[in-house]
Order: C-alpha cells, then sequence, then structure tokens
DNA sequence: TAGATTTATTAACCTGGGTGAACGAACAGG
DNA sequence: CCTGTTCGTTCACCCAGGTTAATAAATCTA
C-alpha cells in the first residue's frame, strides 16, 4: 500500500506520528487532477474537502462588488488548501480556488479530517496548530498593509517566493500586491534602474 | 465564592459548562487595575497572560522601523486579549497593548488556561473557536485593505464600534484606518458635507 | 484660572497610484 | 504561417493621501 510521501512529511513537522498513524492519514487523502484555470472550489459554493498541493499551482480570489477580480494568495507544492472558514462550518464560499497551472491536489473530506483530530494521537494539536498557522499568516498580511509600500509589498513577493515569479502572470501578482498593473510596471522599472 | 459573570457569559458563547466548571473558571482569572497609558504588555516582553476586559478601552500597536507608532486594533469591554503568537510560544512581542482608559482586566497565566483545556470538558473546543474566530478577523482586516478605500474603512469603524469613536483619539483612529491624521480629517470632512 | 501642552484642523505643495487608451509583444488556434 | 486575442508596458491626466508647517481648539496642570 503506497503512501502519500510529501503530505506525511509535511505533517511531521507539526506533530509525530506513528507508521500505522501514517499509513492511516495517508489512506484519508484522494488523489484530484486540475488542468490549467479548473476550480478547487467556486464562490457560491460549500468547500467540502481540505487539500495539500501535491504539483502545481494555485490562487485564491474573489469579486469585488464593481466586478474587479481580486487575487489575494497563491498557493504552491507541499502546501494546504481549502476556504478554512467555508470547510469549518459549511457555510457559503465568497471566494475561489483555482489552479493556474495543472495541479494535482490530495483531498479529504470534512468528516475524515475529523477522523484524523479524533483517531490520530496528535491529531487535535494538528489542527490547532494548522489554525495557528493561518492566524499568524493573516496577521502578517493584514501588518504589511500597514507597514509598507506597494513597492516593498512586491519586493516581499519576489523574496519570498523567487520561484513563483516566473510562473505567475504580472496581473495576478499585481492584485496580491494591491495595486494595478499600471502600477507594477511602475514600480518594476523603477526598481530595474 | 464570587463568580466573574461577564466572562463567564461571554465563554458561554462558545461552548457549554456546568456550575462547577464555570466557578472552576472563574478561580483561574485574577483581575487586575491599569492606569489610562498603564501596559498590559510592552513590546519586547513575553506575553504571560491573557486577558478579558471587564471594563476599559486598550489599544493594540507597534513601532514601526521610522519611529513612528502603528495603532492597528482596539480592545474594549468583554474582549479577550493578548498577543496570541507570544502567549503561545513565549516568543518576544514586536506589539504592545496599552491602556488608554482606566482598566480592569481578568487575568490567566499560561498555565491556568492550559488547566481550562485540559480540565473543562469542552475546554479544549474553546481554544480552538478562539483561535478561529482570531483568524477569521485577523483575514476580514487584510481583505478590507484590498477591497476598501480608507474612507470606506472609516464608515466601518464608526458603524461597527459607535461608542468608540468618542472615547478614542482621532490619531490612533487614523492610524487604524490605514491614513495620516490630516487625512482623516479630510476624510470627516468630505462625509460632513 | 492662567499658562503650557497636546490634539485636531487647515493650507500649500509634492508624490505615487488610478484611469483610459494606445502600442507592441507574446501566444494560441486554425 | 497568419490572425485574433491576451498581456505587459507606456503615456497623459487626474486625484487622494503624504508632508510640513501654521493655527485653532481642547485638555492638563500648577
Amino acid at each position: 500500500m503506497s503512501i502519500h510521501t510529501n503530505l506525511i512529511n509535511v505533517i511531521g513537522h507539526f506533530i509525530r506520528m506513528d507508521e500505522d498513524e501514517k499509513q492511516f492519514i495517508s489512506s484519508l487523502f484522494v488523489s484530484r487532477q486540475f488542468r490549467k484555470n479548473d476550480y478547487f472550489l467556486r464562490q457560491g459554493q460549500v468547500c467540502r474537502e481540505a487539500g495539500f498541493i501535491e504539483k502545481g499551482l494555485i490562487r485564491y480570489y474573489s469579486i469585488k462588488d464593481s466586478g474587479e477580480e481580486l487575487t489575494f494568495d497563491f498557493g504552491k507544492e507541499n502546501d494546504f488548501t481549502c476556504n478554512y472558514e467555508s470547510f469549518l462550518d459549511h457555510s457559503v464560499s465568497r471566494r475561489s480556488i483555482q489552479c493556474i497551472e495543472p495541479t494535482e491536489i490530495l483531498c479529504a473530506s470534512y468528516e475524515n479530517l475529523q477522523l484524523i483530530y479524533s483517531k490520530v494521537k496528535e491529531g487535535e494539536k494538528f489542527g490547532r496548530l494548522i489554525c495557528e498557522q493561518l492566524y499568524v499568516y493573516a496577521l502578517k498580511k493584514a501588518t504589511s498593509f500597514y507597514e509598507d509600500q506597494p513597492e516593498q509589498r512586491y519586493l516581499h513577493f519576489i523574496n519570498n517566493y523567487p520561484d513563483l515569479q516566473q510562473r505567475i502572470p504580472q496581473y495576478y501578482i499585481s492584485s496580491f500586491v494591491g495595486v494595478k498593473p499600471p502600477s507594477l510596471s511602475r514600480i518594476r522599472k523603477r526598481l530595474a534602474m
């Protein structure tokens, strides 16, 4: 019986598991393939699965009242993904999760996730640590809008994700940074000089 | 033996407790009095207590490299408070929590909080729900910088906290909204017309 | 209460991002 | 290989917020 090595390694950064538990956790995830532009989650749906990105690249976005698309995050290999709020309380998602490359995601249903929490020794701890990590990340994101200019946010992006810069269209990046495409062009021009 | 009524009521919004548990939880919190401008937590310290604001008003702020003070949140009666990151892993806090009114805070040490998690039936659930609430709030905050103009963020502030507007100096509010005081003045002038 | 300090507003000027449009490059599909 | 589309950049113009400084109002405090 095969095991999802990357997934187990990443979970291993959070908690300790014995071999049976690794096998058990692995068995709760099923691999799904997505083509470019396919959706892992669509606005208006309820997020019923949590995912682990085995390969590929996704973006999180929402649509403003004005109709404007807003890309506020990306996910790549070895990242977890879901709309956490929607996943937790089965509320309708206001955000979409779209693959911007051919992507393989290991998916676990809400019920299977609960099995990890209840059956695995440190399962509850895993859930809490994931939530704490999400919180710290969201807080950092909010803080960057207080503390940094768009130029600095762009620099953070290319420093934190040097590989992603090549794989993501500029207009997704500009949205992520919080400016419009012409402005990101100007920033890039300034930095190049 | 007296019970912290407000505290227990607020916790009651998250979990169910029997009378013994209410009494037990109450006993883990000790009341502390703060004068205006006193600190619940100073930048550079480790946050060793979580608090419940019984009465008064606090602000969260950090200092930018430039020396500029940045007020990014407020807390008022019936809110919980701490620097969650620092509290959880005993890391040094980069943020300060200061009372901007005479304030009474019911305080529980890290160890006492762990007692709630371990001894109270739904204690773990309480911890998780608090974390989820923090996450959702931080995410909303980040989102508001993507979606809203300063004017809209100011309007959200006065709609969400109509009572606080009178109790907080303008230059804290302007910082919270993400603009400088002259700009908030202009926004207020625009709105008044 | 008077004087000192802090806070809020206003003005003038500057800067950086938004907007709409044009252009060229890259790309996809037939 | 050509053609239509998409994407990134650039331009000109506009506008909102930043900056600095002056002033007015509110608050402390002795």
